[in-house]
DNA sequence: TTGTTCCAGCTTTTT
DNA sequence: GCTGGAACAA
């Protein structure tokens, strides 16, 4: 293979990217600029051109999906399978390095990796156990303090006491939970990165042997890394010169997580010899949505300064909405929706997104009502679903028996009369012995504690615990799975639960079985864990799409910070109000209002052709009316970018925003908002909007009797009051 | 052990 | 206004 294959299909800044001689580079990336491009063009310049084997090859991302679609454009682009190079998550390739270093990471060969929602479980029962008041401390905060903590590399022992006895019972039960965690081998997503770290700084000739084995290192979003992340990545190139990172500080949409925008500058300080690349060509969005975009994020301070530009035209004029209440913004956007299809165009070239989940029900609604078909992102995820971890707790339990976590959640789970009195028995020998709750449940039964029908339930559950590892030696993967959802009684267990819920469950976990199935046992990794176990670690963490691909053709839904990342033809940016984007808690805070601004920028960056802002002026929300002013945001926009679209035919009140243009849909003028109208069938009502043109004109009318409903003007004989 | 009722809480969530 | 979880009663 040639240069011209790498490099030809680039412009002269994604070109001076992928082709620079080794050194510290920082890809400053906007939208929409190409930056996967870079990153994998890079990578196959190294390995065609420079010649590094592929071995040699560090590349980090966020996602598992980002990771694994830059390994298999890199294998396409190449025509080689890049196996033995690494790519993956921070969390993913810190797990493969504790796994393979246990000993150094001072961690038992049987770590189990735990989830938020498993950290969050384990955090309730540790402060039950020290009798902690769960109204001053309230669990989740505990926990994300714990977090927050870890990700900025601070154990316990690092943590000044004060007087304060907010934090210092905060500080005491984050040692106990490490305490906890260290003795039960626990490791949580932070603890999962902060031990990669602390493994890698500790023993230095594991760090002799990463850095001689990295010789380059690539980071995706680099915008998104926390303190721990970036102070790993350090350690692994310093004194190289081989950190190749590629971001955005307008997208840093995470600081909320821990993620330091602040790296960006830093790295600028750390790496002195690094060479700065902007990518500014915008291959995505027409140019007034640039412009546009360009003039938002250009109100933020402190930006590494960036301005995206296009080739192409100016394209249509961003589109502004008032609308009367969410109901009605709802309306107009599936009104909209139906038009874009008439025309001959994909639904799942749209994408409704929202600042916060629950605007996701207006418009699910009325897409229902309409026939649409839709999809909506974010919610539980595969793995995270309540049947699917218990099938999951069986398979650990079977494996590792003082796992305290799996053993709480199934003791009875199919109920199994196993109740509150019996399990506190448990957990108070336990507690007192310093032992797990199998062995302590073993113990008692021994002792024969437990009344009859406790110690049946209890034998029985043994006995399957057990009877289900046996099993396990001579069975595939997969068999594993299925036979254990079966003997366990879970199958039979959700079959029962009432509605298409219970149906639901089971459909899953059949689903499960497939998972185990298509999973891809990676049988040179060095070591020798069984295939259920790196199953086990796989589904912690990779939480799975939520939904298996659905080919279908439908409109999608999800927030804006799932949103960033992808494109769509047309975009609907809905709830730009006061309170709601931004959202209350960021109004007083000037980075917080910043990281608010961005996510906007990220939302209209996300457009390709065709861009619908709206707001509704009145809203309810928590069951309150709400009449919030429209966003900031929308002030932030030149009015040469935007027109407002009236759906009215009359406007009520004059709307405090600067656009130039005005769209007055419904312009035969015949009927006025408020006007108050009579029809034969549904008698009085009120006329709330107007909409189409000609034949296809119809009003909204609020009927003293029915209630709302449209009514096409050509049909309907509508009576003046 | 199960069903009911009451009550807080309520942005965003790559792993 | 809805939901999930905890606290109750049966």
């Amino acid at each position: 293979m040639d240069v011209t294959a790498i490099i030809d299909s680039l412009n002269d800044a994604q070109r001076e990217a992928v082709s620079a001689p080794t050194r510290s580079m920082l890809v400053l990336a906007g939208a929409g600029s190409g930056k996967t491009r870079v990153l994998v063009h890079r990578i196959a310049w190294l390995i065609k051109i420079e010649h590094i084997s592929p071995h040699n090859i560090l590349a980090v991302t966020f996602t598992n999906k980002a990771a694994k679609e830059m390994r298999s454009r890199v294998e396409d682009l190449l025509n080689i399978s890049a196996r033995s190079m690494w790519i993956g998550t921070f969390h993913g390739l810190a797990h493969r390095l504790l796994r393979q270093h246990n000993k150094e990471a001072k961690l038992p060969d049987t770590f189990q990796v735990i989830d938020s929602d498993d950290q969050l479980r384990l955090i309730k029962r540790l402060m039950k156990a020290m009798n902690i008041d769960d109204n001053r401390w309230p669990p989740k905060q505990v926990v994300w303090y714990i977090n927050a903590q870890k990700d900025e590399g601070i154990r316990a022992k690092h943590i000044q006491e004060t007087g304060d006895l907010y934090q210092q019972q905060l500080l005491v039960i984050y040692r106990t939970y490490e305490d906890l965690c260290q003795r039960s081998g626990l490791v949580d997503f932070a603890e999962l990165l902060l031990r990669a770290h602390e493994t890698l700084r500790d023993n230095a000739e594991l760090l002799a042997f990463y850095r001689a084995r990295f010789k380059h290192v690539h980071v995706d979003e680099f915008q998104d890394t926390n303190t721990v992340q970036y102070a790993w990545l350090r350690l692994l190139t310093e004194g190289q010169d081989n950190l190749f990172v590629v971001g955005d500080d307008d997208q840093s949409i995470y600081g909320w997580r821990g993620a330091k925008i602040e790296n960006m500058f830093n790295f600028q300080q750390h790496y002195p010899n690094h060479l700065l690349i902007r990518l500014e060509q915008n291959y995505r969005s027409t140019g007034n949505i640039l412009k546009a975009s360009n003039a938002l994020i250009a109100c933020n301070d402190g930006r590494m300064g960036k301005e995206l530009r296009t080739d192409g035209g100016d394209g249509d004029l961003i589109s502004l909405y008032s609308a009367f209440n969410e109901q009605d913004e709802a309306y107009f956007v599936v009104e909209r929706i139906r038009k874009w299809v008439a025309e001959g165009n994909l639904r799942s070239d749209i994408a409704i997104l929202y600042r916060s989940n629950a605007q996701s029900r207006q418009f699910e609604e009325k897409l229902m009502a309409t026939g649409t078909p839709y999809r909506v992102y974010g919610g539980l995820r595969f793995f995270d679903r309540m049947e699917i971890k218990n099938a999951l707790a069986y398979l650990f339990l079977m494996l590792h028996k003082d796992n305290d976590s799996a053993f709480e959640r199934i003791i009875n789970t199919p109920t199994r009369g196993v109740g509150a009195k019996t399990l506190d028995d448990i957990r108070q020998l336990a507690r007192s012995k310093q032992i797990s709750l199998w062995q302590a449940m073993i113990e008692l039964l021994k002792a024969g504690h437990f009344t009859p029908r406790a110690e049946n339930a209890l034998k029985g559950f043994v006995q399957l615990i057990n009877s289900l590892g046996e099993q396990a030696e001579d069975q595939e993967l997969y068999e594993q799975v299925k036979y254990a959802i079966e003997k366990s009684g879970l199958i039979e267990f959700h079959k029962k639960e009432k509605g298409d819920k219970g149906e639901a469950r089971v459909e899953n976990l059949e689903e499960l079985v497939n998972a185990a199935r298509q999973f891809e046992f990676d049988e040179d990794n060095e070591e020798n864990f069984s295939e259920l176990d790196l199953f086990l670690a796989h589904a912690a963490l990779e939480s799975g799409d939520a939904q298996a691909d659905d080919f279908e053709d439908c409109v999608q839904l999800m927030t804006l910070h799932s949103a960033k990342g992808l494109e769509f033809p047309l975009v609907f940016m809905v709830g730009l109000e006061e309170g709601l984007f931004p959202s209350q808690q960021s109004v007083d805070d000037i980075a917080r209002l910043e990281e608010e601004r961005r996510l906007c920028y990220v939302g209209m960056t996300r457009a390709m052709k065709l861009l619908y802002i709206s707001y509704a002026e009145s809203r309810r929300l928590y069951g309150k009316e709400n009449h919030p002013r429209p966003s900031r945001f929308l002030k932030e926009i030149p009015a040469e970018q935007m027109q407002e679209i009236r759906l009215r035919a009359s406007v009520s009140k004059p709307v405090s925003t600067n656009t130039k243009a005005k769209v007055i849909l419904g312009t035969s003028g015949r009927y006025q908002l408020g006007q108050r109208v009579r029809h034969e069938k549904f008698g009085e009502g009120v006329v709330l909007q107007v909409d189409g043109e000609g034949s296809q004109e119809r009003v909204q009318i609020n009927f003293a009797n029915v209630g709302m409903k449209w009514l096409m003007l050509s049909y309907a004989k509508l009576e003046v009051v």
